[in-house]
DNA sequence: TTTT
DNA sequence: TTTT
């Protein structure tokens, strides 16, 4: 039967993509995204949770990933879950849950130290205006998966 | 910082919730839901790819769960995706996804071949009208997570 | 700068598609659908409150709903707002928002006034397994917006 | 039926919120959200689309979107489709469409040109870090409906 | 490991 | 009316 197996994320890059390029053009990033929930508890006091997501992408958007992100960046996610199963080697089941990406879009965010935008080094300027320096910005927000750069 | 941590799934439950009564009347219900996706590869064969997820429910949806859903109801989720983490008797890290669900609402769909039909109320249809039978039926349209049943 | 529209959407049908073929091999299909939410007021009586959503598919989608798409029908919906703008008689700027259907799946549901599975009409069981007749049922669990019909 | 009526938004502030207090210490903001999609057209043309989205938000969201909320910062808004229907003076029946505001998120983003910054805070930037001067920065991550600020 |  |  037809299902929806859909995820929605809005997090931050703990570190740089890793990014694998595969025999026959294929290319495959991994990205570690930290959502962090942020509430109250009964003392008052702001308690923070944050949860670590495995992301993966593929190809066109695996390249831009490698290109683009940055750790510390803040990242618009929408994907399915994922799970890859093997055997260890003591022959136990094990399983990884990932999150294959669909499509991502930069939001703001900043590394740590952050500046504003007329102060800031030429270099590390990522966080702010990403893909200022380039000539045309990436733009994601479509559930694209082929392998073309969209720019 | 504030982030975003969503999953949406409509799936068919691979069997009844396995509900445990906590001391304290807390109760947790844990659910295995099946996700399909359904594609036509290269050669025009239809493939169907089927991801399972665990789900935990608490209190008042565990006990909701636990009345009315069962093994081949179909079922929308909206849920968080929660990491427990582990040390395994070796010593080893180990972690397990969860869907934490905050809200679900019980969908058409029916049992595996129908075929289990019989082993199950003989009049009862539950995958058609699943709460058809009680007063009021259950509904949990909304992100509730308190403790009292809706109804 | 990208953004994100993203709508989802679980109602029925409140008639048949009214589909259009229109020059150039375009299709479209309007459809009426009602998303209800069900809570209780003050007072403890179930309320339930009815929302209307006007959505627009196009070309194979526009198909699939002609060809299974009926009245009463429960229909999983992932989409964006769009606002169509004009100058009605009167010269006064109008507006009316639609669902611009980007996905779809059918769920269970029936028709109004439905029955159970065993009472049910011999025609018009469309409801509790839509395209089961079909010698592939449709299924388009892919934001696809190709024009081809997916089997 | 239990349905489902959800919309997700990320997009931009196309002016400060406007609020009113009612009687009673009812409060609502009405906000005029921006979200911009950008894709090339068939001749390799960057072609930017922009959908501006009425948005509803009551009491204790409505104070927080009063005190945080300026024109051109960047929101994450999850909410559902609201029509509201009326007669005009001539006796037509209309309708508008607004998206009630369940949660929201401020994210990254900045106002025009940055020059609005003096008229806020002499030191107030805003945009890149909404709530720094608050003791505590407004955190809204989950879809509470309650009038308490949660802060 | 991120971010505020 | 926003944003890049």
């Amino acid at each position: 039967m037809a299902g929806v197996n859909k995820v929605i994320l809005i997090g931050n890059l703990g570190a740089d993509p890793e990014v694998k390029h595969l025999e026959g053009d294929k290319v495959v990033a991994n990205i570690s995204l930290a959502t962090t929930e942020s509430y109250k508890d009964k003392s008052g006091n702001r308690v923070d949770n944050t949860e670590w997501h495995d992301l993966e992408l593929w190809d066109g958007q695996a390249r831009i990933a490698e290109q683009y992100l940055k750790k510390g960046m803040q990242l618009y996610v929408e994907g399915k879950i994922k799970t890859d199963t093997w055997q260890d080697e003591q022959g136990n089941n094990r399983k990884k849950v990932r999150i294959r990406v669909l499509s991502f879009t930069m939001l703001g965010g900043r590394p740590e130290g952050g500046s504003t935008a007329s102060e800031q080094q030429p270099s590390g300027n990522y966080a702010n205006k990403p893909a200022m320096n380039s000539p045309n910005p990436p733009v994601m927000e479509s559930a694209s998966t082929d392998d073309d750069l969209p720019f």
